[in-house]
DNA sequence: ACTATATTGTTTGTATTACAAACTTTTTAG
DNA sequence: CTAAAAAGTTTGTAATACAAACAATATAGT
């Protein structure tokens, strides 16, 4: 009876299934929604959450994102010409780039940063500071023993 | 230092922020891998989700899915080709189609439900029964109280 | 040093996804 | 009975993603 689907008619008994599937879309909406303000798709945001504390080159940032190098370019490039981020000649090896963001990429992250702040409290709104602690620890408790998720 | 990436290093100190959004990307992993075995996109597994127990319009579907209407045409059009779908015929409004899964859509969507059953509760394994409860108790609370998702 | 191989990234070609605006057909309102 | 609204499609555009082929550089083996 799940659903793999966002639609919110009736909650009543969820399962495990329906409602980490149902939550997952609820934050991934909730990312595309504020990309959307800034005209950033997720992958972007993605993108520049890790070059916050990066710079990858464009292979490192393919299996950051578990995409194929081929489509790093394209999305490098896109941010590239918005002047989000820079492609930097790496030194040790000609062949390869390192990407960083420029200082527009890191406004835009940091904003978009605050934005996804302010809406995921906002949704865990109801909870109380038990709840809410209950909750980081048993997400972290899926995560730690979750094997690599980008392959 | 929220990441917004599903990256996997240093999980030390999650916040909520992190564990939820790296939780989200967790379970659409999932689901994106499982749909790529049945050569089936996310969307995909949601349009068939939806036509389990239903048989919408392809504005209702629009709907539902969040969707521009004719993002709508060529979704069903493609899940049509393959024969998961077909489009009949509104006796009340002949304009309007309604949207149904063929014999051929019900029985992979249940496979690729099986499998997303499997997989999510393999990904919750660590998790004790109480935890488990705890879990869906808490996503449930975030879910009913979190606005319509799918606008 | 020299050749063979591997690696890094781009290019090309293809398909899906998504939107907005214009359009067709049918329905509903006045 | 005509004007406006509604349901879908079409058209045009852009982003996303992959795979295979390619260019340039780096590395290994002899």
């Amino acid at each position: 009876m799940s659903n793999y689907d966002d639609s919110f008619d009736k909650l009543e008994e969820l399962s495990m299934v329906d409602s980490l599937v149902q939550l997952s879309f609820v934050i991934q909406n909730i990312l595309a929604k504020i990309g959307t303000q800034h005209d950033l798709s997720i992958i972007q945001i993605r993108l520049l959450g890790i070059l916050r504390d990066r710079e990858p080159s464009m292979l490192q940032l393919a299996k950051h994102l578990g995409l194929d190098k081929s489509s790093i370019t394209g999305l490098v490039d896109r941010a590239q010409r918005r002047g989000l981020v820079e492609r930097t000649v790496s030194q040790s090896d000609r062949r390869g780039f390192n990407v960083r963001a420029t200082p527009a990429g890191w406004k835009i992250i940091h904003e978009v940063g605050e934005q996804i702040e302010r809406q995921i409290t906002l949704v865990t709104e109801g909870l109380t500071g038990e709840e809410r602690a209950q909750l980081i620890a048993l997400a972290s408790k899926i995560l730690v023993t979750t094997p690599g998720v980008s392959r």
